[in-house]
DNA sequence: ATATTCATGTAACAAGTTACATGATTAG
DNA sequence: CTAATCATGTAACTTGTTACATGAATAT
């Protein structure tokens, strides 16, 4: 059920097709839910079902035709009434961590590999998000346009999603680099026993705790 | 079959029950991952099957027996294995985001109050993983952690969860602030029509960003 | 007194994943 | 000429969620 109010919400930036909304599932809503193609295909069948989107065949030439769904007054309802219920915490789960979780018992070339790999992910992901923030902002600036714009809720969650790929990005960075001086450290141990590498990085590069 | 590397992976840190395994999913690991106890007890029995772990019942006094599980060599295999496959890209479900994305056709109240919420459940995320932290260095420096310690994945997952809460409690700081100001401006539009307020944040609170 | 912690489990149901299928069009 | 994009769908299978059940001990 929860799904469904994914979808809702993501209706109210305008009609989609299921085409539209794994595109959307898979760019920006991807901050916040997770969601396959054949997962929107059913649930927006049961979504029609129940009345809380209807469907339009959009007949197209050169293209396959593709049904728009649009949300109904039930639907606006039914979001309405979520906003109002206590969210679930947040889900978290990320094959990453776990392998750097096990690292040691694991095949450490590998797992720093595949840091190396989600460094690039998320600097792409993120330079993605830059643009959908220029795309949204116009030319404004943060403040004028929170001040002033009618909705800001996509725009919300899409900082959230911004920063959250900045942590990303620093904290591949961090590991790749506190990786690379253990192997220097374990190399120079094997010729020159006696010398240790000065004191590097202090809570992960620079992270403003202790701010509040 | 990822529930059960994420197991494997607790149970590196040490044998536990299903009891202390759940603890574990709801601190540290949630982090990377969540499952429910039931889902944990399923697994295990599963794991056992299948010869990645042993169970030991230990009888206590004036405390229900409890299954203490280990890792056997083909556990540690499994895992080993593991590392060396592609991570999934990471999935998450934030109902909260949701709401928000959703917050002007819902009600924008209740989500302030869901905010407010999650501020504080963060805040106390934070400090029992700023205590993990504490008790992992035993009063070290984490440069002289990182050189010196054998193992450190828990260490580096810990940091990662440490920046993520403090961005999620900078977030929602952000967000109540901006709510804030857009009120007190609705306010004044109705007593004093001619007045703005002055620009008050940008890129979310001194972000970082242009700086790799 | 009451709530929380300790400790495990069953069963029913809901949601998510993976594989497969189709078929034209356009970009590189 | 090959890969990607557009566009939707079925079916089988694997996971995840929720509700319920038990029952003593300890902390407030």
């Amino acid at each position: 059920m929860a799904l469904r109010h994914a979808i809702l919400a993501a209706l109210t930036n305008g009609d989609a097709s299921g085409y539209d909304l794994a595109k959307a599932f898979d760019i920006t809503v991807a901050n916040y839910w997770s969601a396959t193609p054949q997962q929107l295909y059913r649930e927006l069948d049961k979504m029609l079902e129940a009345g809380l989107v209807v469907a339009r065949t959009v007949e197209q030439e050169k293209r396959p035709n593709k049904r728009m769904y649009s949300l109904t007054e039930e639907g606006t309802a039914a979001l309405h009434r979520f906003t109002t219920s206590d969210p679930k915490p947040i889900a978290i789960r990320d094959e990453l961590l776990v392998q750097v979780e096990a690292m040691e018992r694991g095949d450490l070339d590998a797992v720093r590999t595949h840091i190396q790999q989600k460094l690039a992910a998320s600097e792409t992901k993120l330079k993605r998000y830059e643009k959908t923030r220029e795309h949204l902002l116009e030319g404004r600036s943060e403040a004028s346009y929170l001040a002033n714009e009618r909705s800001i809720g996509s725009y919300l969650t899409l900082a959230r999603g911004i920063t959250f790929e900045t942590e990303n990005i620093r904290w591949c960075e961090f590991v790749l680099t506190t990786l690379a001086a253990r192997e220097s450290r374990n190399a120079a141990d094997r010729t020159d026993p006696g010398h240790t590498l000065a004191p590097r990085s202090n809570v992960h590069r620079g992270q403003p705790r202790g701010e509040r």
